[in-house]
DNA sequence: ATTCTAATGCAACTTGGTTGCATTAGATGC
DNA sequence: GCATCTAATGCAACCAAGTTGCATTAGAAT
């Protein structure tokens, strides 16, 4: 099975043999695991993963395993793995669970905001987006330079934090009754 | 008690009756919990504090308490309760755990980078912070937007992350012995 | 084919944070 | 100033994400 499938599945962006080759490159073991995870977000490579999320998405991927899920301590050891090699990309998110995804090739950071209040993390809408274009390529300088001093896997994240307006409102001196889930 | 202190005391920052003010203004009761930590956050406003770390600064900081340590959960509640009325920032630091300091009130990006496979949080050097600068301009127009828009307690964060050198040498197809701690 | 060690799987454990509930102490109205 | 009302506190039990130790399996190197 290559592209025969209909359903949400990006194209299949690299052959086993290139994630193998990728593994090795990076001094790991092809075990089928590895080849599992990576493989799997090298497919989708604009989502990111929580561990139990990315647990789920393998089960259910039964191209490679055999239906069994992979133990939650090797997922663990395995993803810390491929993220210290460079492989993976691993943000801490607003809630503090970690979420992966493959190490994109474009440096491109998506500015988002946080709120404080409802922990909601959404990207900067509209003008703000293009603002983040100044300040992306101001960064790509910064990026050339670390990568000269020999670091790797570079990506870029530009977050605001702060009360949003929705919270804001309901907020001061008011009481924050309904802190929106 | 006023400055008759020597030690690590960073200069009272705001008297009693500010603090009191701010949490009402915030709609909070000023208990002495709340003074105390917002007071002890007011007056260390460089420095970011872990729920633990808060716990035995304030238990050492006889001035306001009896002696006695708060709470862990009422602490838990009480810095919650800050930070969503914005008077406090809180971040995730790399190692997935909340650092929390006082809103600062200027805006004021530290770029910093963190290392995916030693887990340091290092502050970008020299020639990068320069170019911080230019990112900060840029970022501070759309914080106006933001703030046009009723977002509160503004504030930037600008994270590079990957692998440092030092980690990037040891690891590509060579074993990853040493990821100093 | 043998060997050597990276990677796996399981169980037990730790940490940072949360929930429920009874109690205390600020604020508010009289 | 006293009653009242509810925000804030404290305690105990709980939970989820992540970790450690150890015996076992399976890639890689010879």
């Amino acid at each position: 099975m290559t592209q025969t499938h209909s359903r949400p599945m990006p194209p299949a962006s690299l052959a086993g043999d290139a994630i193998d080759a990728l593994l090795s490159a990076h001094g790991l073991r092809r075990t089928s695991a590895a080849r599992r995870v990576l493989g799997w977000l090298l497919a989708h490579p604009d989502t990111t993963y929580t561990h139990a999320q990315l647990q789920v998405a393998l089960q259910g991927d039964d191209a490679l395993a055999d239906g069994v899920a992979l133990d939650r301590v090797t997922l663990y050891r395995l993803i810390d793995r491929l993220t210290q090699v460079g492989l993976l990309l691993c943000r801490v998110d607003s809630q503090r669970v970690r979420r992966y995804q493959a190490m994109p090739t474009s440096v491109h950071a998506i500015p988002h905001f946080e709120c404080q209040s409802c922990h909601r993390d959404s990207p900067l809408a509209g003008a703000l987006q293009a603002n983040a274009l100044d300040l992306e390529r101001a960064a790509q300088t910064a990026l050339e330079a670390l990568k000269a001093l020999g670091y790797q896997g570079l990506s870029l994240d530009f977050a605001v934090r702060g009360v949003c307006a929705d919270c804001a409102t309901g907020t001061s001196s008011l009481a924050l009754d309904e802190p929106h889930p």
